[in-house]
DNA sequence: AATTTATTTGCAAAATATTGCAATAATGTT
DNA sequence: AACATTATTGCAATATTTTGCAAATAAATT
């Protein structure tokens, strides 16, 4: 067995499952784990795999970071920004608040759609930066930390200066008798702008969140014209919303 | 199982539902508790999430990729923030523009230093993520995708909102009969604006850009208080200014 | 203040790396 | 073909790193 060849195999055995161990290697070579380890350098030096304390792993294709983002899509998100797609046409202006949910959509917006984004997310902003059609406007202010959005009396009289076709809420609670509540004062706040200022508002929702109530109040549900989920509009939970004239899909 | 299969699996795991708890951890790799710290320890200082008392949780959803946009001539841009950091007192409201400059130093501010700190770059925002003490406020407006900026009315008058003690701007050409100037259009209004709210500017520079020009005019060399450079301030290329009364660092 | 819970620190045992060296194999030179 | 030269390999002695444990701190909770 010559050196080539067992680069070769540790090469393959790397690339099927990311990682090699010395003792396995060396089992499987039929020589010692100095020889595997010094097989392992020399492919570390060429860049072709991470030489770790006892093995070596698949020298990760993309950096660590965008990795986490795209597992980030969870399957629900997906099926609910799906779902969005259809109610976005070329030159609205839409509204987009800060959430994981929001951020999906606007991840997974098509290339050729021309519309205008508003919003007070950093991540959503973010997201449309390479975008080549969308223009985003970002509603300035005092920003805040732990979630990334800027809020405040700026970002308010940010938002009231637009006038929106449609808005987008990421996942708030309803509830049909108490109304829209979210867990935050200033949150909460800036999405009563949001409605007010916009045509058509749509909340994205699962089923976790719906009849629940949080401890600040946005509006009644009346001021959603739909709500989208992640389950089928069939789901007896939402039967109450569509009773009040709320589009369900 | 090796240490970098850990890390993996905490990342994944980090990045699905945003936490992770040590407990939990231990149990799934078969390692203590212990271990489990130290290796979020690790994926901590690279800054791939944030470690908190029993467990961890992701990092910002805002890709790390503009903060580290641009990292060359690091150490000539680490001299100049050193030297800005002299004018900064705690309580100042301090504007910031767009540019790797301004950048360097917003990374540099030191843990304890209290300002508020306005900005129309999202580079800077999020490097200010982190700080614990540090006010952020972001002037919104049209995305400026190339470079992470906003610009535009929307921006202007943000600024506009503002009295700052401070307006720290990033290198533009400066020329002692010309006057400071940049290559972009937007830009140059935005920075007359910052001029016009500061009561002191702070211009960044490098010696290549010293007496030279752009095209867009921002106001004459005498709206600037104090210019930082990478060189001594006795360079002879510099006298035109300090005769011109402009303190030169 | 008392109690629980998590973190830090020092330490020792285990696992893994490094180094020098000798034996062997491969290669080149006359 | 015989010889010298060089590279590769395995082994052993010696570092270094990792890991889990326990005691001491620190931080949150009651």
């Amino acid at each position: 067995m010559v050196r080539e060849e067992r680069l070769q195999i540790i090469l393959d055995h790397v690339s099927k499952d990311n990682k090699v161990m010395l003792a396995e290697l060396s089992e499987k070579l039929n020589v010692s784990e100095d020889t595997v380890r010094r097989d392992i350098k020399v492919l570390a030096d060429q860049k072709l795999l991470t030489a770790v304390r006892g093995g070596a792993v698949a020298h990760s294709p993309i950096p660590h970071h965008y990795r986490a983002r795209e597992k980030h899509d969870i399957a629900s998100k997906k099926v609910i920004a799906s779902k969005v797609l259809s109610f976005l046409k070329d030159g609205q202006v839409v509204l987009f608040d800060g959430g994981t949910s929001t951020l999906a959509v606007a991840e997974s917006l098509p290339d050729d759609l021309r519309i205008t984004v508003v919003t007070n997310s950093f991540p959503v902003a973010s997201a449309l930066e390479d975008h080549p059609t969308v223009e985003v406007i970002f509603a300035g202010g005092r920003l805040y930390k732990s979630s990334f959005t800027t809020i405040g009396h700026e970002t308010i009289n940010a938002f009231r200066n637009i006038r929106a076709d449609l808005c987008i809420f990421g996942i708030c609670s309803v509830h049909p008798a108490i109304g829209i509540t979210t867990r935050d004062y200033e949150e909460a706040e800036i999405k009563k702008t949001m409605i007010e200022v916009s045509k058509e508002t749509i909340a994205l929702s699962t089923l976790e969140k719906i009849n629940k109530a949080d401890s600040y109040y946005i509006g009644p549900v009346t001021e959603l014209d739909t709500i989208i989920t992640d389950v089928s509009p069939d789901n007896e939970e939402l039967s109450a919303y569509k009773e009040a004239g709320i589009n369900i899909i």
